[in-house]
RNA sequence: GUCCCCAUCGUCUAGUCCGGCCCAGGACACCGGCCUUUCACGCCGGCGACGGGGGUUCAAAUCCCCCUGGGGACGCCA
């Protein structure tokens, strides 16, 4: 018999601009703790500031959440629809006692910043409005929570343990704006009260926020949560995770071909770890994941173990699968598919002789488009290496023996090889690399019967041939 | 500047709570090799860390202190 009542996080995103890693892997920490612990977890959308607020990021950040699987159990809600349970719980502050009218101007507070900076103090208000008696006539005041000035307020954090803040660093916040919306610091709690969280769990950089939520808590006579701060992913040189870090967005990854499975896992793993296991599934994940165990450390985001398990991930799905996804995605390189049989299948060719040597579905499109489209166009490289006069012989003579066969095959195309091989005495590797360049344009491709076979006879005779022209056009110009 | 948090390979981390099993294990990346028609996959091997200084102890990556370094916060942003 458990006697604490179930669990309840929450996860609330300002909607400025799209979910990026941080803030997908403090969702997925908090839809972890709740999926592990059979509780609930609770979308809110923190959009009191009406400057920055944006619908198109609100749908961002749903689509994106709805992308990793990521559920919620409740809302979205919407800041700006609770307005009336702030406005009692600042009513019930300042007819306590608690909280104060302000009528400071900008001027007025930044002079104060300035002069308790240069005094070597942390910038902050000095109360100076809890004595002001008369309203100043023409100024809309904002309302300020009276912070306890004496004594330590402690933060009991699962993560990092106890966290003690001296009381006189810090100072009356605002949680009323002159507008009439609550802050941040005031919402949040607000919200968190009513909505019943149990655990809040969120980033490290609202670690010194606490303690004056904590205050606000007690002097609205709620209990106070759980807390727990999870370490910050900071960029590959260990600042913090900004754009200039390439793709920070939860949904760049997704177009970038990732699968929202690898993403998963790749940040689970930042800051959470269960011995040695690098590779869990969503149910793993859900089973062994606890808050507690998350580490104090930041982390650095990790682009090349991500795609690391990306191609992991790619390797396991099934062809029928990569094949609709390159299909999907061909399009937008320029390849106009006609939805016939035989580019089903060779869709799915493509999809086996790709998906060992991909990590990312985007990389695999790419590779794919030579396949597809009607012309290749050669790497400069390949082409000086491999389309010399030395090599025509070879071109001409396979595509001699191609257009003989019927089928394009393994089974056919070996002994043809084979027998180029002996009647030259060359290796393999002598013919093959001639004819990938031919075929594909490059050196590096999947295996050669492979590509003759996705190809189809046609197109492999109309490049081996283009090929063979093209070295002897130029060799004639000499 | 002030306050808060953190500190094991380049990176993610195991080990730290309950000191000896750790002259520190795994993974990514990197470098070699094998496989091989190229590339990739796979396999084998290598490189590579307890930030520094003081304590405590028979014994410290593990406990304590200082320093240094990194990060965060100091808004009518969240």
């Amino acid at each position: 018999m458990n006697a604490s009542p179930p669990l309840r996080v929450r996860f609330a995103p300002s909607p400025t601009g799209h979910l990026h890693i941080g803030g997908a892997r403090t969702a997925l920490f908090n839809w972890l703790e709740a999926r592990h612990q059979g509780g609930s977890f609770i979308l809110r959308i923190e959009d009191t500031d009406a400057e920055r607020s944006t619908a198109e990021s609100i749908q961002a950040i749903l689509e994106s959440l709805r992308w990793l699987g990521l559920d919620w159990d409740e809302g979205p809600y919407l800041q700006t629809q609770r307005r009336a349970f702030y406005d009692e719980a600042a009513q019930r502050l300042l007819a306590a006692g608690k909280a104060y009218r302000c009528y400071c101007s900008k001027e007025e507070l930044e002079a104060m910043r300035e002069a308790a900076k240069a005094r070597g103090e942390k910038p902050r208000y000095d109360g100076r409005c809890r004595a002001r008696s008369a309203p100043v006539p023409g100024v809309p005041p904002v309302v300020r929570f009276k912070t306890e000035a004496a004594g330590d307020t402690v933060v009991h954090d699962l993560i990092l343990g106890e966290v003690r803040f001296n009381n006189a660093e810090l100072d009356d916040l605002v949680i009323q704006r002159s507008d009439g919306t609550p802050t941040y610091n005031f919402a949040v709690v607000v919200d968190d009260a009513t909505m019943g969280i149990t655990h809040v769990i969120r980033g490290n950089d609202h670690l010194n926020n606490t303690p004056r939520q904590i205050q606000l808590y007690q002097g609205l006579g709620y209990p106070v949560p759980r807390f727990a701060h999870a370490p910050l992913i900071l960029g590959t040189d260990k600042a913090r995770l900004s754009k200039r870090h390439g793709a920070t967005s939860v949904l760049a990854y997704r177009d970038l071909g990732y699968f929202p499975q690898a993403l998963v896992n790749y940040l689970a793993r930042l800051g959470w770890s269960h011995g040695d296991q690098e590779v869990f599934s969503l149910q793993d994940l859900i089973r062994l994941f606890s808050i507690q165990d998350v580490g104090k450390t930041a982390s650095a985001f990790n682009p090349e173990k991500l795609l690391w398990l990306n191609g992991l991930y790619l390797r396991q799905t099934s062809m029928e699968e990569l094949a609709r996804e390159v299909a999907r995605r061909l399009p937008a390189h320029g390849v106009i598919l006609n939805g016939s049989a035989a580019e089903a299948t060779k869709l799915r060719q493509a999809a086996a002789a790709l998906r060992e040597r991909s990590k990312t579905l985007e990389e695999m499109t790419t590779a794919a488009t030579i396949y597809f489209l009607d012309e290749v166009s050669y790497d400069a490289k390949a082409e000086r290496k491999f389309l010399v006069p030395e090599t025509v012989g070879i071109l001409e003579e396979v595509a001699a023996h191609v257009e003989r066969l019927d089928e394009l095959s393994e089974a056919t195309l070996t002994p043809i090889f084979n027998g180029i091989c002996e009647e030259r005495g060359v290796k393999m590797v002598a013919i093959a690399q001639p004819v990938r360049v031919a075929l594909t344009g490059s050196t590096v491709s999947p295996g050669i019967y492979e590509v003759m076979q996705m190809l189809g006879r046609e197109a492999v005779l109309r490049r081996l041939r283009r090929a063979a022209a093209l070295v002897g056009g130029r060799s004639s110009v000499q």
